[in-house]
DNA sequence: CTGTTAGCGCCTTCAC
DNA sequence: GTGAAGGCGCTAACAG
């Protein structure tokens, strides 16, 4: 296949005049050899231009040194910055990332499952939308947000806490006629203690709700604002479950003539798009996004390895303030 | 390692009363099997639950099944378009993508050519800031608009042109001032075509260049611009190198309290944020981001196979009009 | 310390 | 059409 002909350890160890045992131990650093054999060894692989055929040597390990994740889309910023921190964990681990991008895509969702069998991943970082009901508890994967079963862990931040949290931010900023559009999937997902902070927050401040929780695609993020806008157009303020909710509701507003943050407050969610947009910069709630990528894969190596695992791992968000608050 | 003994080929072949290599060519198809034999077989296989061993499969085929994708960083617009696009093609294919998000560090970069020789990926689409210099043409890669080296062919965009057509697309907007911003790479890149073009129209039309081309990282496009517009604060016209500087350019002109387009146009590059942005729509040159994705994952699978392929394919792009022009 | 051997799971001759 | 054997490249176990 490739050009050059592959030089294999063989190769090494007749060059250096020694066994395969003897070259593998050698270069491996595994086992006890000589010096200056080692020596000789190494000058060897190094003349030869030997690299060790990782797929030879995890077919042995019975490891692929590939880890999967699995995003409803990669073009977005909240995955997309989430499999940039996964990424730099498991690179740091010496292991590999493959990325599936489902389209939402039930389908192809279910075929990654099958990449285990397959040995071309040893585990999953799994992110959808869509309930999979079946997933063998057993299987190496651990999830964000997402209950996807019994036996699978989870990482998520303190959404209950950090929601009741940003409502009364809103309130504080003189604002009662609070809104708020949050995403539902179809899998039990953390994310619903957003709006059932917003809910008992409300109600607990002798306020009424005024809640969207619509199945929506990424990309759709302004018309899922104008229709709550239709829903409630005495709105004063809003807390979005994302932030590309919340740079929807900007603009939707302004659509409608409304100044933020005079007319109408906002907080979003998650803490991305501050190093991308300029104008207006949203107070949101902060996901630390590198402590649940490290979370992630420290549970899920932990799970490859078999080891004993908390069902659930919370980090803590905090809300981080900007120009659509007063 | 895992829970369940993992069932092989010589299991479904002892189940069925055959032997491996007859096992083998029923389930793989290839090879002739009696219909029979075949069928109870395949019956075996499916009791015992069978799922051929990939990485065994690769490590006979001599490959990975497994393609890599370099660049600066996944947590940006236009790489995670293109990322998403090129994680389609592959998986049509029946391969997979890993991704390596570099964050601008050569010393990674340079790991992952390694990763060819390894046999942990059978190619590598590079896109990279760089100067890797030494690449060897041999190898399987094929890169994004940056030429790594005689032998490493890449796909790119009808930059020269398309970029001329967007000058003159200011100009007939009614801008004489206009200025242009691209990023500037340590490696050649096609994207200089765009601030060439940028010069030769400006000067076919009797006008002065605005020219800024620095280097920077991703996320310090507003610094860019305000540096920018401190340099030529006369401007009245931006021919930005991607959607994000046209972004930053937006907000940066808001910030010294110009209108756009009225008292500023802009012209972006790239074609992504539309998706995601409310407002402004911004007028962009929109680059066809599936096809420079399918055409490198097909150069990429030629080259692969050792056949002949183009050193450059382009792919032409287009404007596409928005709220940022009059 | 070192060489040989036996697999990891699969596919591919090669005789039968 | 079928079974046995050899090998992909490496490592681990066993003698020497």
């Amino acid at each position: 296949m490739r050009g050059k002909i592959m030089v294999t350890i063989k190769d090494v160890a007749t060059e250096a005049g020694v066994g395969v045992g003897t070259a593998s131990r050698a270069l491996s650093g595994k086992g006890s050899v000589s010096p200056e054999t080692k020596k000789r060894i190494e000058q060897a692989a190094k003349k030869l231009g030997f690299v060790p055929n990782q797929q030879a040597r995890n077919l042995k390990k019975q490891s692929t040194g590939c880890i999967a994740v699995l995003c409803p889309t990669i073009y977005h910023p909240f995955f997309s910055k989430m499999a940039l921190h996964i990424e730099d964990e498991i690179y740091a681990l010496g292991d590999r990332m493959v990325v599936v991008s489902s389209q939402d895509n039930l389908r192809k969702e279910k075929i990654i499952l099958e990449m285990i069998k397959q040995r071309r991943v040893d585990g999953i970082v799994f992110i959808t939308h869509y309930d999979h009901g079946d997933i063998d508890p057993d299987l190496p994967i651990v999830s964000v947000d997402r209950h996807l079963g019994a036996g699978i862990p989870y990482v998520t931040s303190n959404n209950y806490e950090i929601s009741r949290a940003a409502v009364e931010r809103l309130i504080a900023g003189g604002s009662r006629k609070i809104g708020c559009v949050c995403g539902e999937t179809a899998v039990e997902s953390e994310t619903r203690h957003r709006y059932e902070a917003y809910l008992d927050t409300m109600s607990e401040n002798g306020l009424p709700a005024r809640l969207y929780k619509p199945q929506f695609r990424h990309g759709e993020e302004m018309d899922v604002m104008r229709k709550f806008f239709e829903m409630y157009p005495d709105v004063d303020g809003i807390f979005a479950g994302s932030d590309m909710l919340a740079n929807a509701a900007y603009h939707v507003a302004s659509e409608r003539g409304m100044n933020v943050p005079q007319d109408l407050q906002i907080i979003g969610f998650d803490g991305v798009l501050r190093e991308w947009k300029g104008r207006p910069i949203f107070t949101t709630v902060e996901q630390d996004i590198p402590a649940l990528a490290r979370e992630a894969v420290r549970l899920l190596m932990k799970r490859i390895r078999r080891e004993e695992v908390p069902s659930r791992v919370e980090v803590p968000a905090r809300i981080v303030e900007g120009e659509t608050t007063r």
